[in-house]
DNA sequence: GTCGCTCCTTGATCAAGATCAATTCAAGAT
DNA sequence: ATCTTGAATTGATCTTGATCAAGGAGCGAC
C-alpha cells in the first residue's frame, strides 16, 4: 500500500485514535484492493474472514430468498460493512457487490478482533461504527413499516438533499432500480410515483432531481431525525427541551 | 440488589467476563426495579441515559411516525436494549414499554462506557451484545423486504416452534396483535391469513399452535437460517461446503 | 454511424393487503 | 353472576402496489 493511502485510512474515524503501533500491526496483516465494477465481494452465509472499507468507489449490500432480492444499502467512502459478522465470527447476512470500479481495504477478522481486545481507543471507534450500523439498519426497517411508498420516496429525496449540502438540484447517487429496490418497491412504481410527484414539489430528469417546492414536498411526507437523520451533533446539542423534530414544518396545512 | 439477582446478573453473557471489581462498579451504580405492566420506559428521541437489561418480563420496543406505530422487537431476558444509543450518547431510536410486570437493570450510560474502556473482556461482551442486535436488526429488515405477508407468518411460526425446543404444539409468547405489528401486517391480516393456512399444515386456536403437518408448512415458505437464524454454534459449525440451509427441505414439491 | 444491452418508462390488469364496520370472544372488575 | 374493556374475528369494499407486456432512451462496442 501507498504512504499516501495508508495517511488517508489513518485518518478515517475508524483508526484516527490508535495506537501508532497498533494501526501498524493492522495494516501489515491487510490488503488494498482495486476491484472492477460488478464485482461479487461478499456472499451471504459465507464465513466472515475479512473486515471492509470502503476507501474509494461504491458497493450495494444485498441480500435474497427464494429467488428474490433486496438491496439492503449502499456503501460510500468512508464506510465499511460487515463490522458484526467479524466482530461475533459468524456467517455473513447480506452479500455485497461493487457498484464502480472501487478501492478498498480487507482486514483479516482475526486481527481486528485481537487488536479490538488490546487497544481500548481502537474498541471504542469499532463499539461506535457497529452503533452506528445498527442505528442504520434500525431506521431502514422504520421507515419500511412505517411509511408507504410514495412517502418513503419523499423523505429519500429529501435525505439525499440533505447530504448533498441541501442542494434543490442534485443528481441521484445510484442507478433508480437500485433506488427502488432499497426503498422496498418495484422501478415501475418508482417510476410511475416520481412522475405522481411532480404536482408536489419535485422534478425528475434523467437522474437530476429538483425540488421546486420544499415546503409542499415536506408537507407531503415530513420527514423525522429518528427515521432519516441525522444523528445530532454531539456538541451543538439542543437543550431537551427545544428539541424538535428537524425538518418538520410547523404545521402541514 | 439482594445477593442472588445479583448473581444471577453476573452470570449472564454480557457481564459474566469481566473482572469482580469492575462489576461491582457497574452494579454500585446501577439499579434493579420492577415495573408495571404497559409502562413507558423509553421515549424514542430522548438523550440516552440507561443501558437496559430485561432480568424478568417482557418489554417491546415500538417505534412511530405520524401517528402511525410498529412494534420493532420483543426482548425477554435475558436480553437488553439500546445499547447502540448508551454507547454513542445519542436519542433512542425506539421506545419501549413492558407488556407484563418486569424487572430490569438500569446502567448509566457514563458508566458503561467508562467500564467498556478499562475492561478489555467488557468490551467484548459489549460488541458481541451489539453485534448481536444488528444482526437481529438486518434479519428483520430482510424479512420484511424478501417476504410477502403469509410467508412471514409461516416462518415465524416456524421460528418460535424451534425457540419453543422444536415442539409441535406451543403457545404464541405475544398477543396477535404484536405479532401482526412486528410482523409489518395488520391484526385483520394476520387473522385471515391463519386461518387460511390451516390447509396448508398448522391450527391455531386461541394462542396456541399446533403444526400438524411440518414438511407442507416449510414448502409453503422455506425458513433460512440467514433471515430467521439461529446463528450457528461456534463450535459445532459445519465445515464451508456441508453448510446448507437449515430446515429447508430438499425440494419444495 | 448502428448494433446490442440494460435501464427506464408507460399502459393494462391483477392480487395483496388495508380500511371500515360490525360482531364475537375472553378476562378482569365489581 | 353481570358489566366492561380490549382483543380477535369476519365480511365487504377499496387502495396500493405488483405483475405482465411493450416500447423508448441511453450508452458503450464495434
Amino acid at each position: 500500500m501507498r504512504p499516501e493511502d495508508l495517511a488517508e485510512v489513518r485518518s478515517l474515524s475508524l483508526f484516527r485514535n490508535m495506537l501508532q503501533g497498533n494501526f501498524q500491526a493492522l495494516m501489515e496483516g491487510a490488503y488494498a484492493q482495486k476491484f472492477p465494477a460488478g464485482l461479487e465481494l461478499i456472499r451471504e452465509g459465507d464465513q466472515a474472514d475479512f473486515f471492509h472499507v470502503v476507501v474509494e468507489g461504491k458497493v450495494e449490500q444485498y441480500a435474497h430468498w427464494q429467488g428474490r432480492s433486496t438491496t439492503m444499502s449502499v456503501i460510500e467512502p468512508v464506510g465499511t460493512f460487515i463490522l458484526a459478522a467479524c466482530i461475533r465470527d459468524l456467517p455473513y447476512l447480506m452479500s455485497a457487490r461493487t457498484l464502480e470500479p472501487s478501492r478498498l481495504l480487507l482486514i483479516p477478522a482475526s486481527d481486528l478482533r485481537s487488536v479490538f481486545r488490546r487497544d481500548p481507543e481502537f474498541a471504542i471507534s469499532v463499539v461506535e461504527e457497529l452503533a452506528g450500523a445498527f442505528r442504520a439498519m434500525a431506521r431502514h426497517a422504520k421507515n419500511l413499516k412505517l411509511r408507504n411508498s410514495r412517502e418513503r420516496i419523499v423523505c429519500y429525496l429529501l435525505t439525499q438533499s440533505r447530504l448533498a449540502g441541501g442542494a434543490d438540484h442534485f443528481p441521484l447517487p445510484i442507478e433508480k432500480r437500485l433506488v427502488a429496490s432499497y426503498l422496498g418497491m418495484t422501478p415501475e412504481n418508482l417510476s410511475r410515483a416520481l412522475k405522481s410527484l411532480e404536482g408536489d414539489g419535485v422534478q425528475i430528469k434523467g437522474n437530476m432531481v429538483s425540488i421546486t417546492d420544499r415546503r409542499a414536498l415536506m408537507a407531503t411526507s415530513p420527514p423525522d431525525m429518528l427515521i432519516d437523520g441525522p444523528d445530532p451533533d454531539r456538541f451543538t446539542r439542543a437543550p431537551a427541551g427545544l428539541r424538535a423534530p428537524l425538518h418538520t414544518p410547523p404545521k402541514a396545512e
